[in-house]
DNA sequence: TTTGCGAATGATAATCGTTCTCATTTGCGA
DNA sequence: TCGCAAATGAGAACGATTATCATTCGCAAA
C-alpha cells in the first residue's frame, strides 16, 4: 500500500523508523492503537525503536494526515490510520472492545446545532461508552 | 444552595475543604473547571486547600453525583455542577468559550445506533469544535 | 561513489496532571 | 468531653508525554 515515497509527498523524509510505524499500521495488527502498544508491538517484532521516535512519529503522521488522534477516555491517545471517511466511536467498558459507526442523521444534526448557536464547526468527538454482547467480553 | 446536610445526604461528612468545593462551583465564579482551577481560586479567596483534597473531593463530589467530569481535549478533566439534565458541548477552539446544548434528536440517534450494534449505552461524550462568533473572540 | 550537513534518532531527563503515602488534624457520635 | 475512624495536606510517586542533546542517518551536491 503505502511506500517510502508516500512519507516524502506529505513532506517527511524516509527513515527506518517512519516506515516500521506506517507499516504496522498497514499491517492491520491493531486499528485503535496507543504510543505504547505501537512500542511494543514493534519490540516484539525485533524492530527496536527508541519510545520517544514513537511518539515523534505518531503525532508528525497525524499533522501529515496519515494517521488520526483519538482521545478516548483513559488519559492516552490513540491512533488509527486515516482512511478519508470520517466515523465514530462505541467503546466497550468491559473488553475494550471498539467498534466504528457513522450515521448521517447525527452528522447533520450536529451541524444544525452548531451553526443554529453562531458556530463553524472545525472538528468533533463522539464516544458512546457501553456494554457489547461479545462471547468473549466479561460483560458475561 | 447547598447546605452541610447536602453533604451528609450523599454519604460525605460535612468538612470544610468540601464546603469550600462545593460552594466555588455554587458561586457560578466558573462553571466548568479543573482540578487546577478550583485550586487556585480557592487560594486566591484565601481558602487555602491542599490540591491533593482537591482533587479527591472532585472525586467524590464525582461518584456522589454533585459533579458531573468531563474529557476535554487537552489531557485534563473538567469538572462542574450536576443540575440533572445531560448536555453536550461545543468549545471555541480560538477563545475556548463552552456553549452548552441538548439535541434529542442526535440523543436517540446515538441510542438507536448503539442498539443497532448490540451495545447498552452506559455513557457518551460528544464535543464539538468550533469557531464562533463572539465580538471578543480572536477569531475576529 | 564519496562527502557534508541538516534532519532524525534514542537514551534519558524533565514536565504535567493525577494518585499515593503517611503523619497529623478533624468531625461527630457515644 | 472523649475517642477514633475518617479526612487532610505535604510531598513522593506515577503514567503519559515532551524536551534535551550527543550521535547517527538520509540524501543531495560534487
Ligand atoms: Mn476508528
Ligand atoms: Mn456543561
Ligand atoms: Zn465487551
Ligand atoms: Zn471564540
Amino acid at each position: 500500500m503505502h511506500q517510502p515515497e508516500h512519507l516524502k509527498n506529505v513532506g517527511l523524509k524516509s527513515t527506518v523508523p517512519r516506515l516500521k510505524v506506517l507499516s504496522l499500521f498497514e499491517s492491520g495488527r491493531g486499528r485503535h492503537m496507543s504510543a505504547e502498544d505501537v512500542y511494543k508491538l514493534l519490540l516484539a517484532s525485533g524492530d527496536d525503536v527508541g519510545l520517544a521516535t514513537v511518539y515523534r512519529v505518531l503525532t508528525q503522521f497525524e499533522q501529515a494526515g496519515l494517521l488520526v488522534r483519538h482521545y478516548f477516555e483513559g488519559g492516552k491517545s490513540v491512533f488509527e490510520l486515516n482512511q478519508g471517511t470520517h466515523h465514530d466511536h462505541i467503546v466497550c467498558l468491559q473488553c475494550g472492545h471498539v467498534e466504528e459507526f457513522y450515521d448521517a442523521a447525527i452528522e447533520a444534526h450536529q451541524e444544525k446545532a452548531a451553526s443554529e448557536r453562531g458556530f463553524q464547526i472545525r472538528d468533533h468527538s463522539l464516544y458512546i461508552y457501553a456494554d457489547c454482547t461479545k462471547e468473549s467480553c466479561p460483560n458475561k
